[in-house]
DNA sequence: TCCTGATCGTTGGTGACACCAACGTTGGTG
DNA sequence: CACCAACGTTGGTGTCACCAACGATCAGGA
């Protein structure tokens, strides 16, 4: 297939404004079409985010607790797939803004235990309803069947990579 | 929807080896998922050209000069969605290692004529081979139709956003 | 009991990638 | 000529992923 056109002989004097196309090989390329769409998904939602004052992670972590209630940060790092060095970073800011606590925690005085607040539960609902809007806005162009099968495709291609792609 | 499962009130020892989940809500969310298959897809990729010296955008460059013949810089980073300052640092590094060649634009001094070497091209079929590798790595759990299907989806969910989601 | 190894939180660093601001040079136009 | 746009370049910021090391703590076996 594609006899391979001999390169564009065509002057295209570079400059102007056919809009810029990639190469045909990287478009067809999966790992470069996500790429490209994870990119605009962060883009959405981070402006989303952004405008109530946190990061992906921030919204991250505030789900986990939200879901899972009061864990360590180690185990939290696991179940979001974080490491734990970014995780100490994102749990300080979180705590200096008040939405999460760390407490020692009494059974083992290595970890601590990290646990949402009721300010946090709050923004949190904001959060959500600003990163639902997001996925509309990222889904826009896919109609509800599309939108569940590409989440489904999503699933699998993923598999048991989640979270952590890391061994 | 989601009547919001009161939080697992299983005790969860917390350090124990179940495996780590995701919230629910994260594992839910199309940009979320779309952004882990992202990291595994540039893992994976990453990992292979990295075995051949370069990184994805060299990847890309090579690729957009070899389908397009000598551009200028700003118009190899209209095609690639690359920032020019991004670009400038790529293209030195591929031509200190002999992989394309910059030459002043005789029509018009400002710009710098880009083009893949011989080098170049031989050194693009090795990468070629590895990243299609890579993408067989990265799709393994779909099956053809799935593949096909997945990539029409992330085409129409792009849209006209190739290659440069910034406007 | 003591020793050993694993895990915890913390600190500090690296690399890839996206994006932005500014400069001097050059081209095209009024 | 004066002006603005585009070019390549330099230098910076921010997000995210990942890694190495430290002291403190816990659990298990000798």
């Amino acid at each position: 297939m594609t006899p391979a056109p001999p390169a564009t002989p065509a002057p295209t004097p570079d400059g102007m404004g056919v809009q810029p196309v990639p190469p045909r090989r990287l478009a067809e390329l999966p790992s470069w079409l996500l790429s490209r769409a994870a990119g605009v998904g962060a883009g959405v939602v981070g402006e989303a985010l952004a405008a109530h004052g946190v990061r992906r992670h921030h919204f991250s972590v505030l789900h986990a607790l939200a879901e899972g209630g009061a864990v360590s940060q180690a185990e939290l790092g696991r179940r979001l797939g974080l490491d734990r060095s970014d995780l100490h970073v994102v749990l300080g800011e979180l705590e200096a803004s008040g939405l999460v606590e760390r407490s020692p925690d009494v059974h083992d005085r290595r970890r601590n235990s990290v646990d949402i607040t009721e300010p946090g539960r709050a923004r949190l609902v904001e959060l959500d309803a600003a990163v639902d809007s997001a996925q509309r806005t990222l889904l826009a162009r896919l109609d509800d069947a599309e939108r569940a099968e590409f989440r489904r495709l999503l699933v699998v291609l993923l598999g048991d990579s989640i979270p952590a792609p890391a061994e």
